[in-house]
DNA sequence: TCTAAGCAGTTGATACATCATCTACAGGAG
DNA sequence: CTCCTGTAGATGATGTATCAACTGCTTAGA
């Protein structure tokens, strides 16, 4: 751990400091705002989207968890919670009886209908209206590039 | 809520997902790699470079606080836990006897010391150098621009 | 000087994420 | 059929974030 450290310059660091500080502060409060507007916590609204288009309403575990990038185990404490407050109900798996269906309920279809044009609403008006769309080209490219290198460079 | 939604067109839905993707991904593993290579968190780090950046290593719960963005009952939950493990002490402020001041201790500064150059190392790795300095610029122009907009609208 | 406003930090409750471990079942090799 | 390995998901512990009180101190103003 000689001095061999590749620091950052001036401006890698004041780049990524604002990414960092963007999204914490950006992510606050479109969670708050939806937490406070419409009830849902950003993981709810995350499942209740996916849910929503997938045929029926109705997925496993399993599944759910991969198109999230969740772990097992978050969506298994998740979807308790869930359930818990009438979102969605846990419905046993006929095939394969280790397994379990997430199947989302009418007032789960309701929370997501409501709550849906509201966030949308902010992410423009907090995000997506003070970009330009040559900037959000570059975003988009950033973002798959970065996320296409941590694929590959292990799980 | 007639249909008078703006929503997202697939452009501003790809780069959106993309960035919010990024959020998780990239943060959750720079975390992990913080946690089990160096043993702090995000948030240890966090407090401990910040208070290396001040005299004596010493700052009040608010000024700490004020400089995180974070809020005072989260300062207070977190110093508690720091202090647990040997990395900040908390000590009592004189002039103003409500207050009270938080101070890296030797075991922080090697903590920081330690984690610091694998920090960086990471972020390098893992994004800045997967990203030209052009669109290093772009980003931080976004970042910043959006910040200063959600300053002025509202706390 | 007394009092009311309000500031600094704490506390407890609740929700969330992660980890390690555990149970039950599935599917293949012998 | 009987193991044996692996998979689906559950569970409990720990750490973390947020919210809503709450305590004790300060300070401005009557």
């Amino acid at each position: 751990m000689a001095d061999t450290v590749r620091w950052l310059t001036p401006e890698e660091q004041r780049a990524w400091r604002g990414f960092v500080r963007l999204q914490e502060r950006l992510g606050g409060r479109l969670g708050r705002l939806l937490q406070s507007e419409s009830n849902v916590s950003p993981a709810d609204f995350a499942v209740l989207v996916h849910l929503t288009d997938v045929p029926e309403g109705r997925q496993r575990y399993q599944d759910l968890a991969r198109a999230l990038e969740w772990e097992k185990s978050r969506m298994s404490h998740h979807i308790a919670r869930m359930a818990g407050r009438g979102l969605v109900v846990r419905e046993e798996c006929a095939e394969d009886a280790r397994g379990a269906f997430v199947v989302i309920t009418d007032a789960g279809r309701a929370a997501i209908e409501a709550a849906a044009p509201r966030h949308v609403e902010a992410v423009r008006a907090l995000f997506i209206d003070h970009v330009t769309p040559a900037e959000l080209r570059v975003l988009t490219e950033i973002s798959e590039r970065v996320l296409r290198n941590l694929d590959e460079e292990a799980g």
